[in-house]
DNA sequence: TAGATTGTTAATCGATTAACAATC
DNA sequence: TAGATTGTTAATCGATTAACAATC
């Protein structure tokens, strides 16, 4: 095992395995070699192990892996176990789907409290998830703390309420606005979800198409 | 300028290229060196010029670029003007959220119309798009073609809706499921929008924080 | 045991960065 | 003209692939 810097490039990846790992699991499979592995993502067995010797050594020689233990070591490796949790901000269609339709447990994220200011929603629930005014944020997050803030507000509030969750210490923000957040908080981290661009690069694709 | 294939990590920079461009437009600023561009991407000056040049010179030694044409080239480049329409299948939460609040014409999409099942929604309009009956997919497109279908519907309804969008002929799939598509028709595309996956990066990375 | 498959080291490939002649 | 900055070629760096001894 080596303990250096993994690269964006493998962190990735490891979704992918996740995911396909547990399908496996939920069809029944036992067993898999990094062979097998490899085709059905699309990818060569030497990755595979190259990836997974990052983290340790998960394999025996001749027989491949166990389903389960890799899956649940890959989870472990994601941070599926640590207990994060989130609070989302903004409950318009987007806000409402994720709380909705998106299974944050399945990631291993307990979803905590959503926050808005439309006075239609503000002391309601959705999908069993209190929502407060986001003027009570700092408050309920100094009795309630909360590793990842949601963003799914609009665009022009993105940056405030980024530096108030900041502030009120996650350590990770989901970042669902068009808005390209800069912190200068270190050691918090922004995953941007920019459909534009997703749909840029989809745009991109079919035009060069033969 | 070479004729190559473009690599994908260039393709996923342009749109920032554009984004940042447009940014730059609208606040008047009239030329820019790929110094400045880079440093405020976080990239070299020497890759914002080597990823430029896979599709043409666009600036001007001593000078820079102008900051609309480079912009427009970019854009063009994307394929913003190709004019790309699209169909969304699925007018849930997070179809709905799409219709109204992300702008499609902005990438240079029109939303033409939408597909669900729900009485309640087919024969309405949502954002001024018209939604049909899922049944009414292929008459639809066949009167009115797509190159792109946004998948917004169910996972278990994924594959098969997929496969009705290939067979009527749009060129690439939008895909908002937690389903794995894979296509055997040749030459579509599809570009993925896995909120688990992004989610897992996340909790990857703030778990690892030191 | 023989066959299969790992983890790891070495080789290759591709992407990023640096350097610089060309020139506005 | 002198300074700035491009496009491109060469050098470097990092990621992927191949090879193989170890061993279940």
């Amino acid at each position: 095992m080596k303990k250096q810097k993994v690269s964006s490039a493998v962190i990735r990846r490891l979704p992918r395995y996740y995911r396909h790992l547990n399908d496996l699991y939920q069809a029944g499979v036992e067993r898999i070699s990094s062979n097998a592995l490899g085709s059905s993502l699309g990818l060569t067995a030497s990755q595979i192990r190259q990836d997974l010797s990052c983290f340790g050594e998960f394999g025996q020689q001749g027989y491949g892996y166990n389903v389960g233990t890799l899956r649940d070591e890959v989870a472990d490796i994601l941070g599926m176990n640590r207990g994060h949790s989130a609070v989302i901000l903004g409950v318009g269609n987007l806000g409402r789907a994720l709380m909705e339709n998106f299974h944050f447990e399945r990631s291993g994220v307990a979803l905590a409290a959503a926050f808005d200011v439309a006075p239609q929603v503000v002391g309601r629930q959705v999908s069993g998830v209190p929502v407060y005014h986001v003027d009570q944020l700092e408050e309920y997050l100094g009795r309630q703390p909360a590793s990842i803030g949601v963003l799914t507000v609009p665009g022009r509030a993105a940056a405030g309420i980024a530096k108030r969750l900041v502030g009120a210490g996650v350590k990770g923000i989901w970042n669902f606005t068009n808005i390209e957040l800069s912190l200068e908080e270190p050691g918090v981290v922004v995953e941007d979800v920019h459909f534009a661009d997703s749909l840029l690069a989809l745009s991109y694709m079919i035009s060069e198409a033969p």
